[in-house]
RNA sequence: GGGGAAGUCGCAUAGUGGCAAUUGCAACAGACUGUAAAUCUGUCCUCUUCGGAGUUCAGUGGUUCGAGUCCACUCUUCCCCA
């Protein structure tokens, strides 16, 4: 389509984004990459994670770059968020210092989400009345906001957001259910044959970062990590050296990402249905 | 042939006289404003006017006010010895 429009693409896809992730989210080939230019892909470290809001900030200016030049931009992904971001935009909201995010993480961890939820609470009653009070993270992010501004979260998302220079056609792609399923495990198993094993061993060390908190990846850290605590002895070497693993494990594994892969299929379906009525669907 | 163990809601698992029955997984539905491939929630025997109602724990029969739990037999599975 893009090569059909003589035009470019732009990914919205969160993992897409890093150059240490390749294999295990299914980057696109040199060869696809070679015949459309694409933006987003492969161009941030784990180490130097993206967030939404930059994200948008980066991907509105690129898109406005290539509007001078070109009729119709392409942005394709599967990251709800993201998409929502770019097309929709996102409010301005601070960034916690690294302090805060830290005390309210350990408050998180040691005195459990009623902790923070009574904090909530205190600070804006109107989102405290909406959240998941049982969603942890969720009710972090809006503390963090309540304390950077000294203003209700719930009241600093309702201003207006930045109004978009372009039209936009949203097109969600739609799969028979059995099918998906059957393509996710080839596609997986393609992942392996690939060389998975290898990209994600060489990871090992980063596991805790974000961006490795992955599908693909997360299953390997969580079966090396048992590992280490049943052997402590070997735990020291361990860090940056994960073992080699059995054809049994490997097995499991795979199983764990196909399952991981498709539980997340089906919450983008989720997600995606939401927008159903403002988009165009297109069966395959 | 002899001895032992066991059959519970898709799978696994708890339950040893008060039970529509524990927990995990799967399945299904959903939430979502800087962790988003993340994080979190609900449903999950059947029907329901959401108060309940009706059927369940391999099968049949029995004991008991009451049985998934105890007894008898039957069927099935697994393990050990021959």
């Amino acid at each position: 389509m893009a090569q059909k429009l003589n035009t470019e693409i732009v990914s919205c896809d969160s993992r897409q984004f890093y150059k240490e992730l390749n294999i295990g989210v299914a980057r696109p080939s040199e060869e696809e990459l070679a015949a459309v230019p694409h933006h987003f892909i492969a161009c941030r470290s784990v180490n130097d994670p993206y967030n939404v809001f930059t994200y948008e900030q980066e991907a509105l200016s690129c898109i406005d770059r290539l509007f001078m030049t070109h009729e119709n931009v392409i942005a394709v992904g599967g990251s709800g968020l993201y998409i929502e971001a770019l097309s929709n935009g996102i409010s301005i909201l601070p960034d916690p210092t690294p302090e805060l995010r830290n005390e309210l993480q350990q408050k998180l961890k040691n005195e459990g989400v009623e902790s923070l939820a009574s904090m909530l609470k205190q600070l804006d009653p109107e989102y405290y009345n909406q959240v998941d009070l049982a969603n942890g993270v969720r009710i972090q992010r809006a503390l963090e906001v309540c304390i950077m501004t000294g203003e209700p979260y719930s009241q600093i998302i309702k201003q207006p957001k930045q109004q978009r220079p372009f039209e936009i056609e949203t097109i969600v792609l739609q799969r028979d259910r059995d099918d998906l399923r059957r393509r996710i495990d080839l596609r997986v198993d393609q992942m392996f044959k690939d060389g998975l094993e290898a990209e994600v061993r060489n990871l090992y060390g980063l596991r805790h970062l974000t961006p490795l908190n992955t599908v693909g990846y997360k299953e390997f850290f969580n079966l090396w990590a048992s590992e280490d605590t049943n052997e402590p002895c070997n735990s020291a070497n361990m860090d940056n050296q994960a073992r080699n693993l059995s054809a049994q494990q490997i097995e499991e594994v795979s199983n764990a990402i196909k399952l991981n892969t498709w539980h997340y299929a089906k919450k983008q379906i989720t997600w995606f249905k939401k927008k159903a009525n403002q988009s165009k669907i297109i069966t395959l």
